[in-house]
DNA sequence: AAAGATTGATCTGTCAATCTTT
DNA sequence: AAAGATTGACAGATCAATCTTT
């Protein structure tokens, strides 16, 4: 009963959520455990400093996170205050607005990832060998070509 | 530079937190666009109803779900209210409380599901083959399995 | 004292409404 | 009118403190 592909497909589905949770919530407290900043934060830090000169618009770096465009203006706001980005006007369009990742930021980012690569490594290297990591890799490659393209 | 197996785990993180983040904003948004509970109240209502006697100890429904014990209460809280749970004593133990799906929470659980299994496989084999989605569940299964054994 | 669970205070996220510029 | 972004009002999540029972 359990056997037709869409129940095959329910319990896939269930796995990579099962998963998912496990994992990041296991490094999530390990950047909170370390007093380092948050997932949210790296990831956001991680957009701004791989864009040319630390910026992005903020319609541009909501497209890349999660949040809803008010989420990412409060969110923003917080790390604002923090010191971990500035708001910039943009130059052509005054209705825009750049964040853009302090030197502060670019800082904290590295530690946060000083600590969080290695656990990533140890976490990951301990439930999959080098050969299974890269079949994942593939697999998850297509499905992200698949879904977006 | 980016070849060594430290940057083929980081990258195929990356992949993984990316093709999660687009899915389940997918999926949800489909369950809220038709009127049905959310993605989480679905988790829930399915762990009680997999359960002998539709119900679980709080503390046994929060090991299985992502929120804290103190936001599992809160959720039933609102649940209850719904009437889509309830809560009984336990009859051993009278620090502790059992979730009980209602009827009404098995009702809505089997609306939702006949919204949610069929664009889940939808989105699902719009985006890997057969094959592929076995592969993906047999590497995902030893994930679980070596994360928490 | 520890386990099971809830509550208070506080922070974060979201929707709809708003403001400014194009 | 539409695009870029923020704000107000409210719902949801989290930490520490609390209460009850073991």
């Amino acid at each position: 009963m359990l056997n037709n592909s869409k129940d095959k497909q329910l319990s896939a589905w269930r796995l990579y959520l099962a998963s998912h949770t496990h994992l990041t919530t296991h490094l999530d407290s390990h950047l909170k455990a370390s007093g380092l900043i948050s997932f949210d934060t790296l990831i956001i830090l991680t957009a701004l400093i791989e864009s040319p000169n630390n910026r992005l618009r903020m319609s541009e770096l909501a497209a890349n996170i999660t949040f809803s465009r008010s989420g990412l203006s409060r969110k923003v706001d917080r790390l604002e205050r923090a010191g971990l980005i500035r708001r910039e006007p943009a130059p052509n369009d005054r209705r825009g607005w750049y964040a853009v990742a302090t030197d502060e930021g670019i800082e904290a980012r590295a530690k946060a990832l000083s600590v969080y690569e290695p656990e990533l490594e140890n976490v990951w290297r301990s439930v999959l060998s080098e050969e299974e990591s890269a079949q994942l890799s593939a697999l998850l490659s297509e499905v992200i070509k698949r879904a977006t393209g």
